[in-house]
RNA sequence: GAGACUGUAGCUCAGUUGGUUUAGAGCAUUACCUUGACAGGGUAGGGGUCGGGGGUUCGAAUCCCUCCAGUCUCACCA
C-alpha cells in the first residue's frame, strides 16, 4: 500500500468528527449502564475559544472519552452562560453604534435586540469546541437564560424567599452619577490621580481640645456620624466615649473605637460617613451608626446639605472648603495621589452610594459547603485548594450574596411592589393574589403592581447548572440517572463564585428533587470530584488575555498542529491545579504572541510517528516459509511487549484515579515511541525486503490497535484514523467505542529480564560506537558464565534477540575470560566482543579511573552512613538494606574496574 | 494591605507519608555514527549549590521560621 509519509490532520479530523456525530456517539440517554456525567462550565455566550477553554475542555473530553470506552454511559452536557454584564455591554455597544440608547428604546425592545444578537453571534464558542474534538452531547446544549432554566431560577428564588433566606438590604454600590446607574466592580476603572487632602479640625464637645481628620471629600462631612480612633491609640485614650461637633454642620457625633483605623496613617483619626464609603459603612454597621445620605442620584447635594443643597458635588467641595477655611476649621491642604474610580463608560467619577439590593443569607449555605468538602463527599484535586475554600467560607469571612444587578439582560427579579409592600411570587398573578390578600382589597389590579427592575446575578442561574441541565426542577427522571455528576473541571479562580455555590445548591435542593432515598444512596453533592485547572499563562507568567495580546489564537493553533497536536501540547504542559506556562513565542516586533508552540509541535510529530509506524508494519510482506528461529525471537518479543503493555495499563488506571493526565500522556508517549517503535518493532522487523511470518505481523497490528484504544482519549482523531487503517471495520466498529483495557496481572520477571537484554544490547552498541566500528560489521559476543548469564541465555530466543538487535555474528557462553577481546560490563556481568582496541592507553586509564572514583565516592558515602550508629538505629530496615546493597554493588564494580586498570598498566 | 498558591536543568514539568534519586523525564543542545517506516535511528555527553538565608533531624527538594520574586482572590485606604 502506498501511503504518504506525512500525517495531515486537517481533513482527517473533520472527517472523523462528522462520522462520530453521524453515528450519534456523543448522545446519552439513561439506560441500565453506569452513568458518567460531566457538566461543562458554561462559557460566556459572548465568548471566543481561548487557551483556557482548550485546556479545560480537553481535560473534560479525555475523561468523558475514557468513560465512554469503559462502556459507561458517558454524558457531557454543553451550554453557555448568559453573562449579564458582558453581554449587556456588548449589546449596548452595538446599539450605540447605531445611535441607539437603551433607555430610549426601553426594556422590552432592548431585550429583543439582545436575543437577536445572541442568536446571531452567541455561542460561537460551542462550534469552536468541535474543532478541538469535544465529544459533548450537543442535543443537550443548554443556555442559562432559556425558559426552562429561568423557571428553575424563579423557583429557587421564591423558595429561598419563603424560607426566609432572602432579604432586601442596603449596600454600597459604585454609583455613576452621570448614567445614574450602579456599576459592578468590573465596570469601574481605578487610576492614580492628583487630589487634595483636607485636614479638618473637629472640636471636642465641652472642651478646648480638638481632633484633626484628613479627607479628600470635605463635602461629605455633612454625612458624618462618628469619628473613629484605634482602641489602642494612646493619643486618644482620654477621648473615648466623648463627642465632637462637626464643623459648619454643627451636629454632635460620638468618638468610637475600631481596630480598622490605622494608627500610622494620617492623623490616626478617621471620620465615619457610612452612606458614602464602603469601609465606613461596615464600621457603621458594627457600631450601629446612622447612615446619612447627603448626595442625590445625579451627584448633587441632598436637602440635608442646607445651603449646599442642590449644588454639584464638586462645586459643593469648593464651597465647603471655603467655609471651613473661613471658620478656621481647615488646618491645611496638601496635594495627594490616590486611586480614583471612574466609570468605564461615562468616565464620571464614581461615588460609593447606598442602594437597596436583594441578598441571600450565606451563613448556613457556607457551613454546608464547607462540610461537604471537609467530609470528603466532594473531593478537590489537588486537595490544597481546600485551604483557600475554607478561609473564605468560615463564618468571619463569608458575606451575604448580593443577588441583584442593575441590568436588563438576565432573569428579572420576581418581586412585585405595591405601595410599601413587596410580594415575591412565581408569576405576577400570584403576586397579585398575595397583594389582594395582604391588603384585603380585591380591587388591586395587575397594572398596580410594579416588578423590581433589577435582574439576578448570573451566578444565580449557573449555581443550579448541575441540577437544571437535567431538567431536575421539572421532573426527576434524568436527574436521578445522572446526578451526582462525576467530576467538575474548572479553573480555581471561580472557586467561590461558582464551585462553592453549586455545592450549596446541590445540598439545598437535591433531596426535594430526587427524594430522600436517592440522596441517601448517592449523596447530595452536585459532583464527586473537582479537578482544578490552572490559569494559562505566558512565558512571563502573565495570564493570557486578549488585551495583552500574549495569547496565541486557539483556532490557528489547531489549524497548524491539528487538534491532536494541540491537545498533546495543552495536556503535557501542566498537571492538576498548577498554572500552565504555555510556551508560545512572542514576535519581537509586534510583541504579540505567535501562533506557535514547541509542545504542540511535539504532539504533531507524535501523530506523524504513529502514522509511519503503521506504514512500516503494513508494508511487510508475509511468508509462511520462514525459519522457526525467527519466529522464536518474535514470540519472545511479543511476550515481553504484552507484559509491558499490561504494566502501562495498570499504571494508567492508577494515575487516572488521581487525574495525573500529563503523567499518563508522557508515559504513553515514551511507551509508544520508545518501547513500541524503537524496541518492539525493531525486534520483529524483518531484514530489508524480507517477509515476516503472518502471526507476528498480526500480533503487531493487534498491539497497534490496543495502543490506539489506550491513546484515544488524549488524541482522538489520529487514533481513530489509524484504527480504521489497521483493518477494514464493520458498522459501529470505531476506536471511540472500543473497550478501554483493564489492568491485569503481568510477568514482572520477564520485564526485568528484557531490561537486562536491552542494557546488554546498548552496551554492545556502545562498545561498537566508541571503538569506531560500523553498525554494519557483525561482531562475536562472548558471555562470561555466571548464575545470572546462564539463566539469561538458557534459551535460543534471547540469544537470537540480542544477535539481531546488536548485529552479532555469534554469541556464546565462556567459562573463563578470553584473551584479545574487548571487555565491558553490563549489569554486574562481564562480556567480550571481538574488537581490537586501538585507542591510547592513557585515555582509557583516565576514563576508568574516573569511573572508579565515582564508585568509590558512592561506596564511601554508604560506609559513612552505615557506620553512623544513629542512622543504623533509627532508619527503617528497608532503607538500611538498600544502603548495604548499594555498598556491595559499588564494591563489586570497583573490583572489576580495578582489574581493568591493572590489566592496562 | 490580608489570605492563598507557585519558585527544581535553556524550556515545560515529575519528584505521593523526609531515606533505592550520588536530584529525574520530555523537548532543546553538543560530539560521533547511521538513515530503505518516520519531521527517523544509535551511542556518549554537557547542563541544576532544588529562589536566598536560618533551623529541626542520623538524614531535607520534601518539615518549621524568615526574606525575595511571581500569580490569583479579596480590600484598596481616610
Amino acid at each position: 500500500m502506498d501511503q504518504p509519509s506525512h500525517y495531515t490532520a486537517q481533513q482527517i479530523e473533520d472527517k472523523w468528527y462528522a462520522h462520530w456525530l453521524a453515528k450519534d456517539y456523543f448522545s446519552s440517554k439513561p439506560d441500565d449502564r453506569e452513568a458518567f456525567s460531566i457538566v461543562i462550565p458554561p462559557p460566556n455566550v459572548t465568548g471566543m475559544l481561548h487557551m483556557g477553554h482548550m485546556l479545560n475542555n480537553t481535560i473534560q473530553d479525555i475523561l468523558i472519552r475514557r468513560a465512554r470506552q469503559q462502556n459507561k454511559n458517558a454524558c457531557w452536557v454543553p451550554g453557555t452562560d448568559h453573562a449579564s454584564i458582558a453581554t449587556e455591554a456588548k449589546v449596548v455597544k452595538m446599539l450605540a453604534e447605531q445611535g441607539i440608547k437603551k433607555e430610549d428604546i426601553g426594556r422590552e425592545k432592548f431585550l429583543e435586540h439582545a436575543f437577536e444578537w445572541k442568536e446571531k453571534y452567541g455561542g460561537i464558542i460551542l462550534t469552536q469546541l468541535r474543532k478541538l474534538g469535544a465529544s459533548c452531547d450537543w442535543d443537550r446544549t443548554r443556555f442559562t437564560m432559556e425558559e426552562k432554566l429561568s423557571k428553575a431560577v424563579y423557583h429557587v428564588f421564591v423558595d429561598l424567599h419563603k424560607k426566609g433566606k432572602i432579604y432586601r438590604g442596603v449596600r454600597m454600590t459604585n454609583w455613576d452619577p452621570e448614567a445614574q446607574t450602579a456599576l459592578s466592580n468590573e465596570e469601574v476603572v481605578f487610576k492614580e490621580e492628583n487630589s487634595q487632602l483636607y485636614y479638618i479640625k473637629y472640636q471636642i464637645e465641652g472642651s478646648d481640645e480638638a481632633v484633626t481628620i484628613a479627607t479628600v471629600r470635605p463635602e461629605t462631612i455633612i454625612g458624618d456620624t462618628a469619628i473613629a480612633v484605634h482602641p489602642d491609640d494612646e493619643r486618644f485614650k482620654h477621648l473615648h466615649g466623648k463627642s465632637v461637633i462637626i464643623p459648619i454642620v454643627g451636629r454632635k457625633i460620638p468618638i468610637i473605637t475600631d481596630s480598622y483605623v490605622d494608627m500610622e496613617f494620617g492623623t490616626g483619626c478617621l471620620k465615619i460617613t457610612p452612606a458614602h464609603d464602603p469601609n465606613d459603612f461596615e464600621i457603621g454597621q458594627r457600631h450601629k451608626l446612622e447612615s446619612i445620605n447627603m448626595l442625590n442620584a445625579d451627584g448633587t447635594v441632598a436637602e440635608i446639605g442646607g445651603k449646599l443643597a442642590g449644588m454639584d458635588r464638586f462645586a459643593a467641595r469648593k464651597e465647603m472648603s471655603r467655609d471651613l477655611e473661613a471658620g478656621e476649621f481647615l488646618i491645611k491642604k496638601e496635594n495627594y495621589q490616590n486611586k480614583v474610580g471612574r466609570s468605564e463608560r461615562t468616565n464620571a467619577i464614581v461615588e460609593p452610594r447606598l442602594t437597596a439590593q436583594w441578598f441571600l443569607d450565606m451563613k448556613e449555605f457556607s457551613a454546608t459547603a464547607l462540610k461537604a468538602v471537609e467530609s470528603g463527599e466532594v473531593k478537590f484535586f489537588p486537595p490544597h485548594f481546600f485551604n483557600m475554600f475554607n478561609s473564605w467560607l468560615t463564618e468571619d469571612n463569608v458575606r451575604d450574596w448580593c443577588l441583584s444587578r442593575q441590568l436588563w439582560w438576565g432573569q428579572q427579579i420576581p418581586a412585585y411592589y405595591y405601595k410599601s409592600e413587596v410580594f415575591v411570587a412565581l408569576s405576577i398573578e400570584e403576586a397579585l393574589q398575595q397583594a389582594q390578600d395582604h391588603f384585603g382589597d380585591k380591587e388591586i389590579k395587575l397594572t398596580d403592581l410594579k416588578q423590581d427592575p433589577d435582574v439576578l446575578d448570573t451566578w444565580f442561574s449557573s449555581w443550579l447548572w448541575p441540577l437544571s441541565v437535567f431538567d431536575g426542577f421539572e421532573s426527576p427522571e434524568e436527574l436521578k440517572y445522572y446526578y451526582p455528576t462525576n467530576v467538575l473541571v474548572t479553573g480555581w479562580d471561580i472557586i467561590f463564585f461558582w464551585v462553592s455555590k453549586m455545592i450549596m445548591s446541590g445540598y439545598e435542593w437535591s433531596e426535594d428533587l430526587l427524594g430522600k432515598e436517592h440522596v441517601e444512596k448517592h449523596g447530595k453533592m452536585p459532583f464527586k470530584d473537582v479537578y482544578f485547572t490552572g490559569m494559562v499563562r505566558d512565558s512571563k507568567r502573565r495570564k493570557m488575555s486578549k488585551q495583552l495580546g500574549n495569547s496565541p489564537d486557539a483556532l490557528s493553533l489547531i489549524e497548524k498542529y491539528g487538534a491532536d497536536g494541540v491537545r498533546f501540547g495543552m495536556i503535557s504542559s501542566g498537571s492538576v491545579g498548577n498554572d500552565i506556562i504555555f510556551d508560545a513565542p512572542i514576535d519581537p516586533i509586534t510583541k504579540k504572541a505567535l501562533n506557535e508552540s514547541a509542545l504542540c509541535n511535539q504532539g504533531q510529530k507524535f501523530c506523524n510517528k504513529l502514522w509511519n509506524a503503521l506504514k512500516l508494519v503494513q508494508g511487510w510482506e508475509t511468508s509462511t516459509e520462514l525459519s522457526p528461529e525467527l519466529r522464536e525471537i518474535n514470540i519472545e518479543s511479543a511476550y515481553w511487549f504484552e507484559n509491558k503493555l499490561k504494566q502501562i495499563v495498570s499504571e494508567t488506571e492508577d494515575k487516572f484515579e488521581n487525574y495525573r493526565l500529563s503523567d499518563i500522556l508522557m508515559s504513553m508517549y515514551n511507551f509508544i515511541w520508545g518501547d513500541f517503535c524503537s524496541w518492539y518493532l525493531e525486534m520483529i522487523k524483518p531484514a530489508y525486503g524480507q517477509p515476516i511470518d503472518p502471526e507476528t505481523k498480526q500480533e503487531a497490528l493487534d498491539f497497534f490497535e490496543r495502543l490506539m484504544t489506550l491513546l484515544h482519549p488524549f488524541m482522538p482523531f489520529v487514533t481513530e484514523e489509524i484504527w480504521h487503517k489497521i483493518k477494514d471495520r464493520g458498522e459501529g466498529e470505531d476506536c471511540i467505542v472500543s473497550r478501554y483495557p483493564v489492568a491485569e496481572e503481568f510477568d514482572n520477571a520477564n520485564l526485568k529480564k528484557i531490561d537486562q537484554v536491552k542494557d546488554l544490547i546498548t552496551a554492545v552498541r556502545d562498545a561498537r560506537s566508541s571503538n569506531a566500528k560500523s553498525p554494519k560489521d557483525k561482531l562475536v559476543l562472548q558471555v562470561l558464565k555466571s548464575e545470572n548469564t546462564s539463566q539469561l541465555f538458557d534459551n535460543n530466543s534471547v540469544s537470537g534477540l540480542v544477535s539481531k538487535m546488536a548485529n552479532l555474528e555469534s554469541i556464546g557462553l565462556v567459562e573463563s575470560e578470553p584473551a584479545d577481546m574487548l571487555s565491558f560490563i553490563s549489569g554486574a556481568d562481564k562480556y567480550f566482543v571481538n574488537i581490537v582496541k586501538e585507542i591510547n592507553v592513557e585515555e582509557e586509564l583516565t576514563k576508568l579511573r574516573a569511573e572508579y572514583k565515582q564508585n568509590e565516592n558512592l561506596y564511601n558515602s554508604t560506609v559513612k552512613k552505615l557506620s553512623n550508629e544513629r542512622f543504623v538505629a533509627n532508619a527503617p530496615e528497608q532503607v538500611i538494606a538498600n544502603e548495604k546493597k548499594k555498598q556491595a554493588d559499588a564494591l563489586q564494580r570497583m573490583e572489576i574496574i580495578k582489574k581493568a586498570i591493572d590489566d592496562l598498566s
